[in-house]
DNA sequence: TGCAATATAGAACAAACGATCTAAAATGAA
DNA sequence: TTCATTTTAGATCGTTTGTTCTATATTGCA
C-alpha cells in the first residue's frame, strides 16, 4: 500500500488539546500546534483536515477523555446523591488545583468558537443535554429512594445542576477561591439534603463522622 | 493650543464593545474596529493607546452601561428578594432575545482573556465581588426583614446566585432554551422563599394575582 | 499673522497567519 | 524489483495582523 503513519494519533491529539486548552482557539496558531504536536504543518493538514476540524476532533477526545469518563465512573460507583456530590466537589477541586488557569475546555469552547459555528454549538449544546441528563437520572434515582426531596422537580434540579457546575468553572478561572466555590455549592447541597433543616444536619454529621 | 479631536469618545467606546462582544477579543482586527468606529487606525493609537487598551476601556465602559446601571435600578426601586429575582429575570429575558448570541461581554472576558492577562483578570475578578456583594446586600436585608429565610448563611446564598448568573450566560450561548433557563433558576427562588412548601406557594400566588 | 501642538487620513512596515506546493522517503502489492 | 500510494520536512503562497510613519489639516496662544 503506502508509507504508514509515523506519530501516535491520540497522542498528537492530546498535544493540540493542551494548546487550544491553555491559548485558546484564536491565540493558537497552526505552527504552533505542529511544533507540539510533533509533527509538521503538513502532515497535520494531511491527517486532520484545517485547523477548525482539528479542534472539533480535539473537542471531542477531550469530552471523551474527560466528562464521560467521570460520569460513568460516578454513576457507577456511588448512590445517585453522593454521584452529584462527587461530581460538583470533583469540579471544584480540578478548579482550584489549576495553576495555568486553564478552565475547562467545554465551557471555553461553548464561549469563544460555538455561538460563531453552528456546528460546534452543536456538539456543545449536545454534550452539554449529556451533562444534563446525567445530573437528572441522579436526582430521579435519589428521589425514589428517598435520598433527595421531591420539593423541587427533578428535571428544575438538573437543570440548576448544569448551570452551577458552568457557573463554578467561570467563576474559579477569575477568583479561584476555595470559601468561594465551597460556599457556593453548599446551599445546593442543601436543596438535595432530606428536608433536614441545616442546622440538625451539621450535627448529625459531625455525631456520623 | 491644537487641534480638537473630530470623534465622540463615548460614541466611538460603544462601537468598539459592540465589536469585541460580537467577535471576541482575538477574532476583533484592529481594521475592523477602526472602521466601525467610523475613525482612522492612527487616530485610534492616539487616542487609546494599542488594541488592548482599547479593549480595557471597552470593558470597564460596559460594565457602568450594562451591570452597575442594573444594580443601582434594581436595588433603588424594589425590596431585596424583589430585586434579586428581578436580576436574575432581567438577564434571562436578555439571554433570550440574544438573536446575536453575543452573550455577556464580562463573561466572556473571564474566559477568553483573564487568564492570560494579570491586569484584565484583577478587573473581573473586583467586578465579580461587586456582583456578590450586591446580591449579599439583598439577601442580608431580606433576612432581616423576613423575607428571605435564615436556613443558609447570607454569604452562601450570595455566592450560589454569583454562580447562576455565570451558568445562566453560559449555558444560554450554546441552548438558549426558555425551559432551561427559567426551569434553573425555580428552586434558587424556593431557596429564597420563607420555608413554604412549593405547592403552598404556587396556589398561594395564583390567589394573590 | 505666525507658531507650537495635536489630529487626521492613508500608505507602509515587519511579522505572523492559515494553507499549499515540492520533492524526497517509505511502504505493500504485483 | 517495480510501481502506485501515502507521509514527511521544509520552503513558499498570498493575506492579514498590530503598529508606526509621512504628510497634511486644524486649532489656541503669542
Amino acid at each position: 500500500m503506502a508509507r504508514p503513519r509515523e506519530f501516535d494519533e491520540a497522542a498528537v491529539l492530546d498535544a493540540a488539546i493542551r494548546q487550544f486548552w491553555l491559548h485558546g482557539y484564536e491565540a493558537t496558531s497552526v505552527r504552533d500546534l505542529a511544533d507540539e504536536m510533533g509533527i509538521a504543518g503538513a502532515s497535520l493538514y494531511n491527517a486532520f483536515g484545517d485547523k477548525r476540524a482539528l479542534f472539533e476532533r480535539s473537542l471531542n477526545h477531550y469530552l471523551d477523555q474527560t466528562f464521560r469518563e467521570r460520569i460513568r465512573r460516578l454513576e457507577h460507583s456511588l448512590p445517585p446523591r453522593d454521584a452529584i456530590v462527587a461530581f460538583l466537589q470533583e469540579i471544584i477541586k480540578r478548579s482550584l488545583n489549576d495553576k495555568q488557569r486553564l478552565g475547562c475546555l467545554l465551557v471555553n469552547s461553548a464561549l469563544e468558537i460555538a455561538p460563531h459555528d453552528e456546528e460546534l454549538r452543536q456538539i456543545v449544546a449536545t454534550f452539554l443535554r449529556e451533562v444534563e441528563s446525567f445530573f437528572l437520572r441522579c436526582v430521579t434515582s435519589g428521589q425514589h429512594d428517598g435520598t433527595i426531596p421531591k420539593a423541587q422537580s427533578a428535571e428544575d434540579l438538573a437543570r440548576l445542576l448544569s448551570g452551577v457546575l458552568l457557573g463554578i468553572r467561570v467563576l474559579a478561572r477569575a477568583r479561584p477561591d476555595r470559601k468561594l466555590l465551597e460556599g457556593l455549592v453548599r446551599p445546593v447541597f442543601a436543596l438535595l439534603d432530606n428536608a433536614v433543616p441545616a442546622k440538625r444536619l451539621r450535627k448529625a454529621r459531625r455525631g456520623a463522622s
